[in-house]
DNA sequence: TGAGTCAGTGAACAATCGTACGCTGAAATT
DNA sequence: AATTTCAGCGTACGATTGTTCACTGACTCA
């Protein structure tokens, strides 16, 4: 920990130049997603304090109750600012290109470019989904679900899955979900560059496991 | 919490009948194991208290130290107990019969029944495989890598995967593991017998297109 | 301009925490 | 029988925790 810095420190109070007052609220709301999201690279939610994180934020610790009730509350937002602006980005990489090769291709892509541009928060993603705070547990769930959804209405459109049942569509769908995270956990993992592109060779192949296995489902199942 | 008793009552220093000494240690070993288990299943290691284990199994905080030198190190202790027992299994399972649905029903029916039994086991598991806790951490991914390689072997000296390359089955291997935890995980999550059975259901068609992907493989890869 | 709102402060609180020390007494060893 | 070993205890330490309270002062709005 090379600085237990104040984050905010010329933007707290000081009559500067922008900010009018929800403004500056929603700025030391984002410094406390920040620096949680920072602290949480080490450390799970559990044993997140909220000193602890009002302090790397720079507020006092009572001024963190103007903003979250709770470390959960906190984590639940956290949850939204992951995932939130994701949705709609999967179907839109299936409805690109017919070519199953590419479109394999592009979703790995699309995983490792979001892991490799926000690490933390899928970092934050990973550890939580299993993790001891029952509300975060449940926000994750309840976003990952949309996922599949999502996936599964997608893939209802594709030709590929004609005749397939509600059913057998979810099952799918959940397991591209799943693998999904996987993948990004691995690409978490990953330390350089070589073990970043086997992280990737892996998942792809994965995907196309699972691929030729809805190809010829309807015939053998 | 109903009772934050001493689980070593009557077990204590009592120069009761049995007893060698190291039997002893052994027994107050299992008692922080267990206590701690239960303590884990409303929270996650990371936020887990010495002095709160050491209370919960009945001894003073600092007898703790005579059997962990940290909290880390008891998670360690506990990964060991919840997967040390269970190698070898898996292989059992495989060469029982050459019939894919039997065996499907027999893994999933396997999982199914240790997840009933030791419930705690494996949700400590699931929580701390992403978890805050480096070395716990590690020590699950060792585990399981150990896993993935019996279940690698095991499927090599399969008929069914005559002309599979060794990296292939790798990864066939290791997906296999990561669908027995989230399978597991969906049990724990499962209430009332009928989201267990809907779980065990959309558990082995998981299975299943698994196995028609890789009965495909060869000739589409 | 004047009154009201409200993000952030600082002090104080009772708890809990991890760790260290020396001690005890039963079991093990000689 | 005498000696050593060592699991567990009791106490104490300083540090940190979550939460509350009355406060301040810059912004907002009439």
């Amino acid at each position: 920990m090379p600085e237990n810095s104040c984050l905010l420190s010329s933007m707290s109070h000081t009559p500067d130049a922008a900010g009018t007052r929800q403004a500056q609220k929603l700025r030391t709301r984002q410094a406390l997603l920040t620096a949680s999201l920072e602290l949480l690279e080490q450390q799970s939610l559990s044993s997140l304090g909220l000193r602890e994180v009002a302090r790397a934020a720079g507020i006092s610790p009572a001024g963190f109750y103007r903003h979250f009730a709770d470390i959960p509350a906190l984590g639940v937002a956290l949850v939204e600012e992951t995932l939130g602006s994701l949705h709609g980005v999967i179907g839109a990489v299936l409805a690109e290109t017919g070519d199953t090769e590419r479109r394999i291709d592009r979703s790995v892509e699309l995983i490792a470019r979001h892991v490799a541009e926000q690490p933390a928060h899928f970092r934050f993603l990973a550890r939580e989904r299993y993790g001891g705070v029952a509300p975060v547990r449940q926000a994750i769930a309840a976003q990952l679900d949309r996922f599949a959804e999502e996936l599964t209405s997608a893939l209802a459109a594709d030709e590929g899955s004609r005749g397939w049942s509600g059913e057998d569509l979810r099952m799918l769908g959940g397991m591209y979900v799943d693998l999904m995270v996987m993948t990004a956990s691995e690409f978490l993992d990953a330390e350089g560059p070589a073990a970043l592109a086997g992280a990737g060779h892996t998942a792809r192949r994965r995907l196309r496991l699972l691929t030729v296995g809805s190809a010829h489902w309807l015939n053998e199942s």
